[in-house]
DNA sequence: GTATTTGCAAATAGTTTGCAATGCC
DNA sequence: GGCATTGCAAACTATTTGCAAATAC
């Protein structure tokens, strides 16, 4: 999303263009793995209710998801960017990105769909394993 | 895995066979999908703290599986139990299994070995959206 | 007998809420 | 001006920890 593009957003949800608000939505914008309601805070200089707060209304309109990797903390980033899952490694906690090529949970999304009348609206797919790394160690 | 199933687990892991840890391990077994701390220590009748040490000891051994659907609380379930994902409903937040016929995810592995060098344990892949009850209102 | 396991109470971490003050349109 | 947004402090929930008592082998 430009930076014009965040106005419309904005102004489309009924949101008002604050500073913390652009703040924030620059940082989710810029940043390349998941960041945390911490990180955010310290990025934007706001107070953490605020922050959360903030969160929830986002992850509401849609502007961004949220993801668990099993340490306790929750992580979230821009839902725009381009589908991807997630590789994290078990050792050093770091998270990389893995573009997907071919979309195999959508042919599963079709079965589920048949089989369980189940109606997928989005799939998280996540590889927890060793990075590069952490692989030679 | 059969009752004596569990003993031979218990002696190759160096755990004691006491009461709470037998019934705690029954009840993974025979639960049909993942359980939280609080559901084990109602079933189990232990103490929190005994019920939260017991499952990282077991996670930790790899008898059991941790999930966070993103409600905030953890849940659990036997890792032996064949491999399946999980259909959650964001409307009534209940949780179903779905064994997978095709392992696609395997198959994404050996690309994410290829391309970014990272060696896989294990993958999780949850479909978010509407069960069959809740897609009828 | 001794190392493991357990319960209890208190502590911690992450997140949420009530309320008054401030800021955007 | 009026409603959305923000900060602060306190509350809340899930989980963890220290320590002494109980239990398995």
């Amino acid at each position: 999303m430009t930076t014009s593009g965040i106005d419309v957003f904005l102004k489309s949800k009924g949101l008002k263009k604050t500073q913390i608000r652009k703040k924030m939505i620059s940082y989710l914008k810029k940043s390349k793995s998941p960041v945390t309601a911490l990180e955010i805070q310290k990025e934007v200089g706001a107070n953490k209710s605020t922050v959360y707060r903030e969160i929830d209304l986002l992850t509401l309109k849609g502007y961004i998801n949220e993801f668990d990797f099993g340490d306790g903390v929750k992580r979230y980033e821009d839902s725009s960017r381009e589908h991807h899952h997630h590789l994290i490694c078990l050792n050093c906690r770091s998270i990389t990105e893995f573009e997907v090529k071919d979309n195999f949970a959508k042919i599963e999304e079709k079965e589920i769909r048949s089989q369980k009348k189940f109606t997928v609206l989005k799939h998280k797919l996540e590889f927890f394993g060793k990075c590069k790394k952490c692989s030679k160690t």
